[in-house]
RNA sequence: GGUCGGGUGGCCGAGCGGCUAGGCUGAGCUCUGCAAAAGCUCCUACACCGGUUCAAAUCCGGUCCCGACCUCCA
């Protein structure tokens, strides 16, 4: 049963629409996975983070998602054309490994930095090593119609041809006089008949180790291909959502819908959505500019541009306090103003646990239950959201000091809301301060605050705050609470 | 050059015709042995120039900047 209204930013209408499944309650989404020959792009984290929390939203409202995020395994070349080389075999060369180990290599690292992001995996993960004969039909199919041709051992899409009866820029609102001014004139050694054509299948040169039979002899699947095979295998001809980061639209999506169309004659995706950049300090993060760090590096703060460390979690709040079509700017001042932010609000989510109900209630909880609801309905509005849990926390947090009242119902009300936005949509989980669940340090500190607080009884304040102070040395922060002390570590 | 987004208070970041989010920082107050935490209050901004309107950060026109894509890239 699903009682809330999405509207989505379809990229294809450039506006908001609202969001009618195909087949409700069930969704199809396809998501474009990494190219595992390298360590996960921090920019490559966003986007799926967002597609997380959409992913999270959907289901929590009552939707049954089919959730498809492809692993890029095979070909992808370097540049334009059939130069280059193996993105795959380039790096094993390098690193003196078989391609498929650098496959591995990369794939059981970009897993381990989704699990630290707290990111639900997807219902389908597949390979495009694994899809060659799904693809290779696809492209048979496409020759069929006409859209497809074969030179010397390579197939290219004929764009030009396509455009005859179809839009082929609508995504990107280019027209095709627009597309080829763009490109360069063709030379005398290309095979392609017009400079937009792409390649479906790519002919193996001797130095390929990655290759496979195919109609055309050895070879191995074009850049985009994969994407349409795979989506149309495990979702259908046409489907819900398909996703991505921005940067994609004008190339891969593009000829993603025309190679569905040229092969299953339906425009394969009705809600388009696209992530947008990250950038670092303003300029986007890339490996050219020199800008970029790794996930690890972010998380351990070991790199030039980073002053300290950051937990995932107050990364992927930092993520979402940001609208996933803005861009995202890191910063050592914003990440950090983030830090605190999310401590403020976990510490509010402590304290939701023991308030005590009274009579009525002094706040409007079910109003500020649907607000987060409207915020996650209008296409995903996270920051909103965000505001209205801190709203939540002032709340929390007078009632808390006795300053305001909350009934029963509405203290239920409020935890099912703090509970279901903050853990299930928002994908926040509490950090585990790695002191809390250590039984020896646990008894040593019950056993020095009861010292400090014999002290402070005495008003013997020079042993109470010696006691403080040295603690604060050794990084333990510790808090006079009218309930009692408490202590944590300072991160 | 073409296409598409932007320019919001000290910083980050929502809003996108009237009700002027939120976080961080700073100041004051309450609480406290003192701190810290927490609460309350304050700092009221929308690049610039015109126009539409009873009313514009929000719409229209122009100007100046910035970014993305057009070439592998989430």
């Amino acid at each position: 049963m699903i009682n809330q209204e999405i509207q989505i930013f379809n990229t294809r209408s450039r506006k908001k629409e609202k969001f009618t499944p195909l087949n409700s309650p069930f969704i199809g989404m396809y998501v474009c996975g990494p190219t595992v020959y390298d360590d996960v792009h921090l920019g490559n984290c966003r986007t799926f983070m967002s597609f997380d929390l959409i992913y999270r939203y959907l289901i929590y409202v009552g939707y049954k998602v089919r959730y498809v995020r492809n692993i890029t395994d095979a070909g992808h070349l370097e540049g334009d054309r059939d130069e280059g080389g193996d993105k795959f075999a380039k790096k094993a060369k390098l690193e003196q490994l078989e391609p498929m180990e650098i496959v591995q290599k990369y794939t059981l690292g970009f897993h381990e930095v989704m699990r630290l992001f707290n990111t639900q995996p997807p219902s389908i993960e597949p390979t495009a090593t694994g899809h060659i004969s799904e693809q290779i039909e696809m492209t048979k199919q496409i020759i069929e119609s006409g859209l497809g041709y074969v030179a010397n051992g390579t197939v290219y899409f004929d764009v030009e041809k396509y455009s005859t009866t179809n839009y082929y820029g609508s995504l990107s609102n280019r027209k095709l006089e627009e597309l080829l001014e763009g490109t360069r004139e063709l030379g005398g050694q290309d095979e392609k008949k017009g400079r937009l054509d792409f390649a479906l299948w790519i002919k193996a040169k001797p130095e390929h180790i990655m290759r496979w039979p195919s109609p055309w002899g050895w070879g191995f699947p074009g850049w985009h291909i994969e994407c349409s095979a795979m989506s149309t295998k495990y979702l259908g001809t046409t489907f819900d959502i398909h996703g991505g980061g921005m940067d994609l639209i004008a190339t891969h999506h593009t000829n993603e819908i025309a190679q569905s169309q040229a092969c299953n004659h339906f425009e394969p995706v009705k809600y388009w959505m696209h992530t947008n950049m990250l950038t670092v300090n303003g300029v986007r993060m890339s490996k050219s500019a020199g800008n970029g760090f790794l996930p690890m590096e972010l998380f351990t703060g070991k790199h030039k541009l980073l002053e300290k460390g950051y937990s995932p979690m107050a990364v992927r709040f930092f993520m979402m306090q940001t609208h996933y079509r803005s861009t995202l700017d890191f910063s050592n001042e914003a990440l950090q103003a983030s830090e605190k932010g999310f401590d403020r609000l976990m510490n509010a989510v402590k304290t939701l646990e023991k308030i005590k109900p009274s009579d009525k209630s002094t706040s409007d909880i079910s109003s500020l239950h649907s607000k987060c609801f409207e915020a996650m309905n209008d296409d995903f509005n996270s920051p909103v959201l965000i505001a209205n849990l801190f709203e939540g926390a002032r709340i929390i947090n007078s009632i808390n000091d006795g300053k305001e009242t909350i009934s029963i119902s509405d203290l239920d009300l409020l935890k099912k809301t703090f509970r279901g936005f903050i853990f299930d949509i928002l994908g926040l989980q509490v950090e585990k301060s790695s002191a809390s669940n250590d039984d020896l340090a646990n008894n040593l500190m019950n056993l020095i605050l009861e010292i400090r607080n014999e002290a402070k009884t005495k008003k013997d304040f020079s042993t109470s705050d010696k006691i403080r102070d040295g603690l604060a040395k050794t990084k333990i922060i510790i808090k006079d609470t009218k309930y009692g002390t408490t202590w944590e570590k300072e991160k």
